[in-house]
DNA sequence: GTGAACAGACCAACTAGTCGGTTTGAAATA
DNA sequence: TATTTCAAACCGACTAGTTGGTCTGTTCAC
């Protein structure tokens, strides 16, 4: 493979365009002109615009779905693993703000179809943050004043919404937001115990400046 | 006034269509249709489908503005300030659900001449939550550790998230999200020293169930 | 009677998708 | 090695359907 493919350049010219002007800002015709393909190029690869937009769709939420079951895999107790999947989510905002910014955006478009089976991992998703707070609760870690369902939304929401402000040659590294991102979260889920506990507490910022 | 004028029926029914189809997925046609209109009804009123959208965009970002303005100016502490706009911000969604929805996922459709009109306002409300936070921060209310700018966005993350799960009629109550919202956000806000003050943490969720 | 409010047939522009044709590259054949 | 073959990759003019917007009226309130 010494040149890029047609199919990765319809893609990634296609990202750039949806990212700017929408799905429905943007022609086929557009699409094709700016890569340099054609039509036919363009229908040979893919059945419709929409299968299009569903695979865009489908590579993200495949590869950050992969990364947060690999986070909760890999750690034991409900703090690490909480903020090692976060800390992943934010990272994909690395290499695929634009298929974030399109699946977040242009979500409700998808024809039923394929809306259905990215529902299905989307709630997946929803599923392990659930679980891992669940867990979290019964360890006695994050405390149990708090609704599950409400906290898990409230984390998806902040770090999603990223997608509208979140610039990569912008002031502030992935990794930075990572952690304060954490550290907010920790803050508002952890118990006092908890808190206290050496080994969990040491995701919180407050803690990193201490000596 | 004895019955409903021919404009308020237009965005009624524009705005329950573009809430579940989106604003694409609705045809100028398919309004007039179902509210019982026409097209020179609808021209008459409003210049072109684009200012429909933007009208739509303007009432809901002035009231939200208002109703924050109105919360900084009634509390006099950036606590009480932080959770009346939380709980303002959140209240919306009783009667603005579906054009919150078509705000959040639409503007990127606003012509240049709105989007800026629009946007404009969405950064007042922006600077209207760094500033309370800044003053909470300087009054030793709010840790000094947090940045403001990302405390600020996920505060607005995650309330605005809301509208992609919540439902009227579903399980929680408005109030009940926005006790919720407000103990989750003071909790990872408040100094030490802010939490061991009655009048500070009486917001928080903790403190409730207490005796 | 006069202008604002509204009706609805009509139009021009746009756009997703098609279809017959051409290129290309590698395997099969001689 | 030279030649044929054949399917996949790709091209681009064309089409059929859709949709925002217009325009010529008609109705109605004051």
């Amino acid at each position: 493979m010494v040149e890029k493919q047609l199919k990765d350049r319809i893609i990634e010219t296609a990202l750039t365009l949806f990212e700017k002007y929408g799905y429905h800002g943007v022609t086929v015709d557009r699409i094709v002109a700016e890569c340099g393909a054609s039509k036919g190029g363009f229908y040979h690869n893919f059945k419709s615009k929409d299968e299009l937009l569903y695979h865009i769709h489908d590579v993200f939420i495949t590869y950050v779905l992969n990364k947060a079951q690999e986070a909760y895999v890999k750690y034991k107790t409900p703090t690490k693993r909480l903020c090692a999947i976060i800390h992943s989510f934010v990272r994909v905002f690395h290499i695929y703000k634009p298929h974030i910014t399109v699946f977040n955006q242009e979500a409700a478009y998808l024809k039923p179809a394929y809306a259905e089976k990215i529902n299905a991992k989307r709630e997946q998703y929803k599923q392990i943050i659930f679980q891992v707070l669940r867990e979290g609760i019964e360890a006695k870690e994050f405390r149990s004043e708090i609704s599950i369902e409400l906290a898990g939304l409230s984390i998806i929401g902040m770090v999603n919404w990223m997608y509208k402000w979140y610039k990569p040659d912008g002031p502030m590294s992935i990794e930075q937001i990572a952690t304060a991102f954490n550290d907010l979260i920790l803050h508002s889920l952890l118990t006092e115990e908890a808190k206290r506990d050496e080994d969990i507490s040491s995701f919180l910022l407050s803690h990193v400046g201490e000596e």
